[in-house]
DNA sequence: GAGTGGTCTAGACCACATA
DNA sequence: ATGTGGTCTAGACCACTCC
């Protein structure tokens, strides 16, 4: 019982192994640091690591107890399309379907925070994975964070986005929808197919960059460990 | 410039400002809490927890980077059906349609790990908003792990999983599916609505716990912050 | 071999929530 | 007022990886 790793398997062990119940308080941090024989800074980094991870909660004063209602966390990656699909051993491709300027739908406008009336750029794009459409995007892009437009016939705009205004906050929704008419024949579907809806809103620092509409075809997985 | 805090919200400004951009090296821990007069620990902290986040890279006699491509990590929280619909303000209703010990399909051995011909409980059950039906449970349950058996009547086979054996591994992943002609008439859809799909397989330290597919009626969204 | 991050220690003080 | 976790420090050693 070295290393806070070491201490973190234990814990859990204790857990699964119902020594320690949801509900109840486990001994405090100087207790165990004792118990094990480490500093009480290593048991603090293993029993955070667990808080981070639902598994325990901690309070001051009150101490630490199993979580008694667990709200499991599932982390998921979210990659670039071309590298998500290139990661598959498929080919990728790419085209843009449309490029203009337009006033936004408010319901675009609302999610990014702009006035009505504003105008924005929008983009219609269709990826294929070896040469079938498996992802049709609707992107709005405030022309603002876009100072100079790249030819987006040659690059993707997530992918562009990336690369010159990373590290941008924002909000991820996924839902399901029926593939309208326009959508089952841009994405060579039956119409009504049940596509998976990814929605994006991304912002720089409290001013609005873009939002996307991602509607993957039938087929699409997003999977991810617990 | 005090905290560890501080220091991570320092470091994502320098990245924003671009005076760090994607692909070069950032200093050492020790140049930084030089710089900022704090214990290497404490830019230990912030560097590390950046890292977590996908933002930095960190590679020993390397060095730290601003990662190239980011793979934004979206984390969601998972909690039981019950609680998610009282979150929503709306009333909960339960209904366990079917119970029943058979043999599960292969697709759902071969998740669970499981030889074929094995038997397994399944349960099928349906959750209710507010008086309507807004999810149908399909769920493949080890009996080994449910020795007793509560009355799935009164209980949700989630809730009483999550009470019983609690911190479990498992996966999950979602899709979209068209609701077949059963799924509609029980959800109160019409053939071919799109469903929201979550499959989750569960396990218990190398012991397969349950397998369930729950099958989300048009209107859910499952959201969270980047 | 040497430079970097990863971790541990022993001690200290602080923040917070309860009593 | 007190007990608990949260964090910081200064130093140390280790692990990894490039040269």
């Amino acid at each position: 019982m070295t290393g806070w790793e070491e201490i973190r398997d234990e814990v859990l062990r204790r857990i699964r192994a119902r020594l320690w119940v949801p509900g109840a308080t486990i001994p405090t941090e100087e207790a165990l640091a004792q118990e094990w024989g480490v500093a009480r800074a290593t048991v603090n980094r293993a029993l955070r690591e667990l808080a981070g991870e639902g598994v325990l909660e901690r309070r001051r004063k009150v101490g630490t107890r199993v979580t008694l209602h667990p709200v499991r966390k599932a982390t998921l990656d979210i990659p670039v399309t071309r590298r998500e699909i290139e990661a598959r051993g498929q080919r990728y491709g790419y085209r843009l379907l449309a490029q203009a300027e337009a006033e936004p739908p408010p319901a675009v406008a609302l999610r990014l925070g702009l006035p009505p009336g504003g105008r924005l750029l929008r983009l219609e794009c269709l990826h294929f994975a070896d040469g079938r459409p498996v992802l049709l995007e609707d992107r709005w892009l405030n022309p603002e964070v876009v100072p100079v437009l790249p030819d987006f016939h040659r690059i993707s705009a997530n992918e562009w986005l990336v690369a010159h205004v990373p590290w941008t906050t924002g909000d991820i929704a996924f839902s399901a929808a029926n593939a309208t008419a326009a959508e089952a024949r841009l994405l060579d579907l039956a119409e009504g197919a049940a596509l998976f809806i990814v929605e994006r809103t991304t912002w720089e620092s409290d001013c609005p960059v873009t939002w996307v509409r991602l509607a993957h075809a039938p087929g699409y997985r997003m999977h991810t460990l617990l």
